[in-house]
DNA sequence: TTTTCAATAGCGAAATCGGGGGAGTTTACA
DNA sequence: TGTAAACTCCCCCGATTTCGCTATTGAAAA
């Protein structure tokens, strides 16, 4: 028996959406709730194991709902559910921890099954929401290209640089002399065409050189 | 009409898809291949809109042959079906780019669909592979959660440090006086629990304080 | 009203960094 | 076999950074 928790804030939706789960094999609606003023008080006071989220809400979002949730509750499955097809809320809703997003032309027995896809470790979406999470996913990596034609022993020297090792850690480490070190940085430099320890270093990060 | 090639070194699954596609209304079967060897030629012989692509397959495997039909036929979607549910392999077919990645439990009707999805713009997804990535995605993330505290002024040295600026003209774009700036920085690193410059640019960009 | 704190500023000393130069050895490759 | 690139090391020197302190101002919080 999966228990369900609703947040919605249009009436009919609702009513809806609490008489399937009360009518179907395997589901039990622990509340329906046209808002998230009192959430937490709401789940404790009757414990469910998955929350069907709307996001367009009045006072809190659904999104913001989703991190507060989850920050009390980090074994609740929450499963957003919204008309909304944008990156942003895309986005936010999974970094606010989401487990599932759909939308709200799913079918009545698209939701259940959604429900039971969370609630089984799964995260259903919609497949146009799943290419947007792979297209913000692939940006998110958007590798360097670009090769700086650092040397092996640059590479590590650089590398050492951005952990914040001065010259002289660094020289150690590598079993070279401090000042092997400064012709290294110094050629590394030169390569990135930066002029210092700090340049270098937000570049490596950023590129993912290293 | 959505024209489908396979590549799929078993005989029997081969024989199965292509007979599904053949007999299903609104799908042809431009091609059923046991291997990539000559996968751009086949296809250049045979041009498609979707590609079914079994990973595990002798020679080349799916991810590579991804890859390649991306870097010759970027139009072209592709549907993955495997059995693995590993992350490097979804890790790697998406960033080789591809459109979907279904689970070979399907049924019949799932894989028919799973096509008409990618055709149309989404990315089908098991919704455990979904889980999957949205773990990997927050992974890549890692937004910090942790609150340094940093004060306005400070936050604006951080960044200025960031793009390599030195104290001196730190000093002068915040109109305050170097001395100020040694300040501010020292605050930064108590705040930081770093001791070098390169240690707190680090940390800012990881960290997406900046 | 008192306390707290961010922001400002200064001084001194030690350490580190960055640019300039030069030069030897090894490794890879044509 | 010759050459280029990578790796190694050294010296000099000024600029910069880092780490101690202390201290004033003003605004906000208690």
């Amino acid at each position: 028996m999966i228990r369900v928790a609703i947040f919605e804030d249009n009436k009919h939706l609702r009513d809806t959406f609490e008489l399937l789960l009360s009518n179907s094999e395997g589901f039990s609606c622990t509340g329906a709730y046209p808002d998230c003023q009192n959430m937490i008080d709401d789940i404790t006071d009757s414990p469910c194991d998955v929350v069907l989220m709307d996001i367009e809400m009045p006072g809190m979002n659904g999104i913001e709902a989703t991190r507060l949730m989850k920050k009390h509750y980090p074994h609740i499955n929450i499963l957003i559910q919204t008309v909304f097809f944008e990156d942003d809320y895309i986005f936010n809703a999974i970094c606010a921890g989401a487990s599932g997003y759909i939308l709200k032309s799913t079918t009545p027995n698209g939701y259940l099954e959604a429900i039971r896809d969370v609630q089984s470790g799964g995260s259903p979406m919609t497949p146009g929401i799943a290419r947007r999470v792979l297209e913000l996913f692939k940006v998110n990596l958007q590798l360097s290209t670009t090769n700086y034609n650092l040397s092996t022993q640059e590479k590590k020297v650089l590398q050492l640089l951005v952990t914040g090792k001065s010259y002289k850690m660094i020289a150690s480490e590598l079993f070279i002399s401090q000042e092997t070190v400064k012709s290294h940085v110094s050629n590394i430099y030169g390569k990135l065409h930066v002029h210092s320890a700090t340049e270098a270093v937000a570049l490596a990060i950023r590129n993912k050189i290293v």
